[in-house]
DNA sequence: AAGAAAACCGACTGAGTACTCAGTCTAATT
DNA sequence: AATTAGACTGAGTACTCAGTCGGTTTTCTT
């Protein structure tokens, strides 16, 4: 693997792991056997690092959640919301080092000053709740789910969701164990009241 | 007021709005005027300092919770459950500072190695989902709300809360829009089923 | 008023920080 | 074999950081 690359892999891990602000380049060179100077020589600062990171984070989960997005036939969109709240949970397990970037603080204080930096998490979380905004969509016209606004529902199932996401990366409770209550929760908040 | 207080409060400021990492000694000092001396004969390192927000931070906002589980009377829990998450969205943007240090990473990275920030954080955080419990076991009793598990549907309802405050705090999200469907979205969640 | 104790000061330290630069190495091209 | 360009090096730079220390001022006690 060429250099440049494996500082990639070694910052995407520490990152992660560590935060930016409390990653050193020092540390990031004993890690990767780079020479500090080679760091900079493929990037300009840790800044650019931390904004290539976040490139190949889109570009690394988005298209999963596309390609997802195209494949999906399910009997109602109920169901098919149930299948994508476990598709996201799926991923954020998979690219657990991503996931916990995106919930860190450095991302969102760089994007008020960075508009490249903003553009790229507003993509990342559009792109989120896209998904969830079709599932729901589906069940309105299959009727399946309930007349409420989709995009704000939504917003509050992406929202329920990424907490579980949350609560396992800091292992403050066992995501397993609220797995099935989290799903039966959303099939009561989005699908149609019985009369 | 004395230094010592001065310090405390101008740390809870700085500690919100940047971080524990991004906050130096020597801002600390600017800001309040007390030699840096002076705030290591206060507190023995950067870390005491935190701590002792923390413990400030629990003796302040729980109090409050718990005098609202004292006062409150309503027509059914699910009135409650929605008075509820109305009063913490109420303290969380009245202590906004606070609140703001219970979103950050340093706490929990320190929760690791120090029982007593551990000790400390399960206190606050069960309070909050005390009070949530509370209201749904309530609910249960008078029949508003159907029969699932309380405590589990308690910490589901705490984190569909508090990532409103996430999103008032980041400014991802215009809160008051969503605050509404929010409300109707937790009434359909514990709300009994019609048959 | 004298002495003791507590509060306060700010220059200083040494370890750590992101980043630079003059120069070396490697491999492809001529 | 000579040239060239990109990859790489690591000692060095200017700076920031949390924390220390010797000394001064303020406050309390007798």
């Amino acid at each position: 693997m060429k250099k440049k690359d494996s500082i990639l892999q070694a910052a995407t891990y520490l990152f992660s792991r560590k935060g930016f602000k409390d990653t050193s380049m020092a540390e990031l060179s004993r890690m990767t056997g780079a020479a500090e100077g080679t760091i900079f020589y493929h990037f300009k600062n840790k800044q650019e690092i931390f904004l290539t990171i976040l490139k190949n984070l889109k570009e690394d989960i988005l298209p999963e959640f596309e390609r997802y997005k195209g494949e999906k036939s399910f009997k109602t969109g109920l169901d098919m919301m149930e299948e994508t709240v476990s598709f996201y949970l799926y991923v954020a397990g998979l690219k657990e080092d991503l996931f916990s970037i995106l919930h860190q603080r450095y991302p969102y204080e760089l994007a008020e000053t960075n508009p490249e930096c903003r553009e790229i998490l507003e993509a990342i979380y559009n792109c989120f709740v896209d998904i969830f905004e079709t599932a729901i969509r589906a069940g309105q016209e299959d009727g399946s789910i309930g007349d409420l606004p989709a995009r704000k529902s939504a917003l509050i199932l992406f929202s329920m969701v990424d907490s579980l996401v949350r609560f396992r990366m800091y292992n403050l409770y066992d995501v397993g164990a609220l797995y099935n209550e989290m799903i039966a929760s959303c099939r009561r908040m989005l699908g149609k009241a019985k009369r």
